[in-house]
DNA sequence: CGTTCTTTTCCATATTACATGAATTATGGA
DNA sequence: TCCATAATTCATGTAATATGGAAAAGAACG
């Protein structure tokens, strides 16, 4: 991933109603979930949570397929990966004991 | 970790002087740099350069102790520990096996 | 075709964040 | 004490971003 790929993703994230929504959809998992329902969950006005998908789209974060009348909004993990490794490039000063004991303290909780 | 101290950490990280800085700390490891060194490295006035290391203090990403005339700076890879771990909180829909999968793909090229 | 539901776009306003110059503090050496 | 170096603080003009109302667009259904 590139530096301006990331800045991108960090701005996205880096915001109140944007990160609750982005949470929402990676606790969702893969069947995501409506605008509707996210408008409902996080509790937003529908435009200003249009907006903000959008910028979240932009950042590749999320995307979304049309179901019928509604919008299903997926987190795309992918680019979270990519996110979290640029982040990570590099990192430690090339001692690998020091990033290994980093990395194993990421623990997922589900 | 709680939202406003993920907000705070990813507003820190979302600036392109910021991570940088950050991902320069990150690389030099638990040596550190000094300011001077920083404001060299990533080509920044001083001044901007301390009003974007408040800002990562302020997000406890970087902590500081004076040596002599310089500050030397260092990531606090805690933190970014932590703001990882919240970031990926219960995700994946409680399917455990693309939790692992995600996780095992973050790999530390170090 | 007209209505309803859902989501998006447009736009004006308000808020916030940013880099910078000038001044200030802190440290070490002459 | 005086000077040079290193870093920080402060005030300010400017730029970027967020917000919410109004209107429009897309889709399903009678």
């Amino acid at each position: 991933m590139e530096k301006n790929d990331a800045l991108l993703g960090l701005s996205a994230l880096a915001h109140e109603i944007r990160l609750d929504v982005f949470r929402l959809l990676i606790q969702a998992g893969p069947q995501g979930l409506t605008a509707g329902d996210l408008a409902r969950l996080a509790d937003i006005r529908p435009n200003t949570l249009s907006n903000n998908l959008n910028i979240l789209s932009a950042a590749d974060l999320v995307r979304s397929s049309r179901e019928g009348r509604s919008v299903r909004y997926f987190a795309q993990m992918d680019t979270m990966r990519d996110l979290l490794g640029f982040l990570l490039q590099d990192c430690c000063g090339g001692q690998v004991e020091l990033c290994q004991s980093f990395l194993d303290q990421i623990a997922c909780d589900c």
